[in-house]
DNA sequence: CGATAACATGAATCAGTGG
DNA sequence: TCCACTGATTCATGTTATC
């Protein structure tokens, strides 16, 4: 069984990480004002999709929204929805770190008010997602196209924010060595998955896959990470995180969805470490200056490089730059420069002579890095 | 040619009915103003995205991308941007019939605000529909998904909208008989199709692809209704009207694109009424990434797959990686990499372990497959 | 002339670090 | 906070050039 803590106990200052891989039960804002600033890595919400099916909604101050009926006014609706929508983000915005990033699941209901909301809040919207349904609900009525698809929302805290985790390379690697697209694929949550109480009956009425939940947190998140769900339900995003070795934090007010959340997340097993090490590319590895193929000895001044076709040469010099028709530089630069271009990776672009091939010099540096692996 | 209207002959009030299937030069707010109540069956609105770029972007190969950084795209804010899109939703929804619907197509920098005003606005939000472009521009930085669809939000006139037409038999007939989903699956405008000038230059930088917009009308309007563009550009509502046997009102300001899209509804063809009834959309090859099967639960990570000979092992990591050797990678690459070898199709060399017997994972994908036929 | 390679391009909110 | 510098990064499709 995951914990379980009263939002009362919260308050009462229990010490500080006593709410990591528990479910504070308790009104989301309310919680959420409880927790310290810049305190999680992730938020993964799925807040009440709308008004006009008839769910109860709550405004800041935990009052009930008058139920919708057919007399309701729905300006009055969509403002209530909005008042509730900007509190909620905020105080999600306040727990966020910096380089912090969060997803927010809905509807053509109510997913459109949301985003905009999340733009006057200062999130950078980096993608919207589509989770294209396998098997969805047919319109039974013949007036629309089928509902076939759910919209996510993917920001960083600010504005051009920068430092956000996305495993670029790993999710690449996984989906055919092609970079991952923004419509994904997946069957509604159904079969042994679905929770389901003694009746029979399904607990939660809106229970998310845990595949799409695992793609969220295998894409946005690394290990150790702190994932925050204000609107916790059946505890999807809780369960996910414990096998993939992330942290979670849930905010739930309904006792019956903490049970059965609490006793879901207490029978996951964890991955082991092996399992959770995820791919990295070029970005993550560590830095070795020009100069140190020179120190090593694998490049000599006065060694010429050229480009792949011989268009272009260089020659070395001992102080780890490069000369070329009278101009001089980094690799880089005098990469770009020969070829009149901005930017350009001497890494990639100079080659040395072995033999009768040419070699790109990206090679020694992985020789390098291959013995500086050998020493860590 | 298709007629040209200057906005000051309209409001000299020519006559009624003189602006069907003509294009009206002028502000999209004003010219609107000068068309009647109530009196056009269908719009179709492609407005200004409000996309907010930074500097130039290069491709890995440092060619530049040719960005819509046109004037017209240019706002101060999201409140100037909310003040313009509010002003001519209002004024179209006061052009179109009390039984018309609207669609508006954006991505996510705009379509959010644009959904949440149209729902201040009382219009009635019918559906949310995806376009899935099967060739989209890649992400070139490798630090989002690839940004592969837009959103069309297709809504009613009135909340509780009746009698707005939706030919639902048609849909489903074309679609193997089974009811047409809110996901779209059509490549973007390029080849033949897409406008170019004297220069070989694209005319407009959105042109919108036909087999869309027809899809659209065929779905949403009737043969000898009235489609109205408030922002015509290069004339795609126009020219797929014109053939679909509907008839079309345009606005636009540029007189660049009004000649492009003057000509090119000119040379249209209308079908014969044998011909209007019904039209498919491209399917494709489902693609299956590994990662599908361990979202699907047919493999686990920390299972291990080997070759069909035992002779290489390797582990299956959370991140629809593999591992073997101290390397990682996709099952492609690590599949060449064990064997020492520049390529290999990962699908038909790693086996997972079924009783006694091996069986490729490409057996697996087939299962897969067999599913998604039906999704395309 | 045919096959193949090379090049071009599309609604894009597209980097991270250290001084 | 700004600036300089390193150096990582693309998929599908259509068109043009080359062999």
């Amino acid at each position: 069984m995951a914990a379980v803590l009263p939002l009362a106990d919260l308050k009462r200052q229990v010490g500080p990480g006593n709410w990591i891989n528990s479910i504070i039960k308790g009104d989301c804002v309310a919680a959420l004002e409880a927790l310290p600033d810049h305190s999680v890595d992730a938020i993964f919400a799925d807040p009440p999709y709308n008004l006009q099916l008839g769910g109860a909604l709550h405004r800041p101050d935990q009052s009930l929204v008058d139920a919708v009926d057919d007399d309701w006014d729905q300006f009055a609706s969509f403002e209530a929805y909005d008042i509730f929508t900007r509190a909620w983000l905020l105080a999600c915005r306040r727990v966020l770190k910096p380089t912090g990033t969060i997803w927010v699941i809905g509807s053509y209901h109510n997913i459109f008010r949301v985003g905009a909301i999340m733009q006057d809040l200062n999130f950078w919207l980096l993608n919207d997602i589509v989770w294209r349904k396998t098997n969805p609900m047919p319109n039974f009525k013949g007036r629309r196209f089928q509902n076939a698809h759910e919209t996510m929302i993917w920001a960083s805290r600010d504005a051009k924010g920068k430092g956000y985790t996305f495993n670029y390379d790993a999710l690449k690697a996984s989906n055919d060595d092609v970079q991952m697209r923004s419509d994904w694929l997946f069957p509604i949550c159904s079969g042994g998955e679905r929770l389901k109480g003694e009746d029979g009956k399904k607990v939660h009425p809106t229970q998310k896959p845990e595949a799409l939940m695992a793609r969220v947190i295998m894409a946005s998140t690394r290990p150790g990470d702190v994932i925050l769900d204000p609107f916790f339900g059946s505890g999807t995003t809780g369960a996910v995180a414990k096998r993939l070795g992330r942290n979670f934090v849930g905010i739930e007010r309904e006792q019956d969805y903490i049970d059965a959340a609490s006793a879901r997340i207490g029978a996951v097993e964890p991955l082991g470490k092996a399992e959770l090490t995820v791919m990295t590319g070029k970005k993550a590895e560590p830095r070795v200056a020009f100069n140190t193929l020179i120190e090593a000895g694998l490049l000599k001044p006065g060694q010429v490089l050229s480009d792949v076709k011989r268009r272009h040469s260089a020659i070395i010099r001992a102080d780890g730059t490069l000369a070329a028709n009278g101009d001089a530089g980094s690799i880089h630069r005098l990469g770009a420069k020969v070829q009149g271009l901005d930017a350009c990776n001497g890494w990639t672009f100079w080659h040395f002579q072995e033999g009768e091939a040419l070699r790109p010099i990206d090679d020694l540096r992985a020789i390098i890095r291959t013995d500086l692996a050998k020493l860590s």
